[in-house]
DNA sequence: TTATACATTATAATTATTCTAAACTATTGA
DNA sequence: TCAATAGTTTAGAATAATTATAATGTATAA
């Protein structure tokens, strides 16, 4: 758990000013026991709710973005009308509920990475991710 | 390469009127050799250039939804601005190509499906799929 | 063939996200 | 310490994807 001079050398050490906008997202992301997923305005909300501040939309935005430019965060893309990101920026899968559209972690515990037997030619793969659908027994359609 | 009547008989077994413009529609998604990702504006796009027809975009919108719960075609989530569909309803998996933002299917023969060791108590798993993101080798920020 | 339930349509509404340009602030170095 | 300046924040406008609406049209069952 960093205090706030931690999140001043973190954002600094990566070429980011440790303004005051930038250190309250960092407390409301990074200050915590678990990593977590989160949409822009559910942290929007979040921080004006739990932290009471209001930051603009906007610098939201643009802190998650360079947030994930700088490797502090990840996007996960399960469903289109969303975009998602994740606290746990190390190599992981996912299981999704479909019942609850609740995202769930696991490590290579329980699901190994798969073995990929061709790449494209002249690429370097940068991430294997495996995503599982579930939902209760008894339903077939959305 | 199921001609209208094969397109008929589909539509009206899964309990879909077969409309004029679902038939064009099927025509333009699934009167091909191979399977392919699309946009729904590219679909829309498609229909009105190659096929000289003007289809409501609302009515695209509805009959690609309508397929999709039908089981004729799969989302695809891969970034978030946009929804990909596909015609290749198999399981299968993905690399995407970050450079070109490219999508490229490839089956069990090159990925093989990972093994799930611990499941959801209570959940079935409706599917498995991996995503491999790949890039020049040369360049590491987006 | 007609009634009706389902489909289509143009357009408006909504939602997520990005852009803009002005005001603000952290940093650098005189 | 104090400007200069380059990077940041902000509200609000703009854009883009998608969904809702409500009137019109059409496939189908009786």
């Amino acid at each position: 758990m960093p205090k706030n001079t931690e999140f001043t050398d973190k954002l600094r050490s990566s070429g980011l000013r440790p303004t005051k906008q930038r250190l309250k997202i960092c407390e409301a992301l990074f200050n915590r026991d678990h990593t977590f997923h989160f949409t822009i305005n559910d942290l929007a909300k979040n921080i004006s709710d739990q932290l009471n501040e209001k930051i603009s939309l906007a610098t939201v935005y643009n802190t998650v973005h360079a947030f994930k430019k700088k490797g502090y965060l990840k996007e996960i893309s399960i469903n289109s009308d969303k975009s998602y990101f994740d606290t746990n920026i190390t190599n992981h899968h996912h299981f999704f509920d479909e019942d609850t559209n609740e995202l769930i972690d696991c490590d290579n515990q329980v699901i190994e990475t798969p073995n990929i037997k061709k790449n494209i030619t002249g690429k370097k793969i940068n991430s294997v991710e495996v995503l599982i659908k579930v939902a209760t027994d008894n339903q077939n359609q959305k």
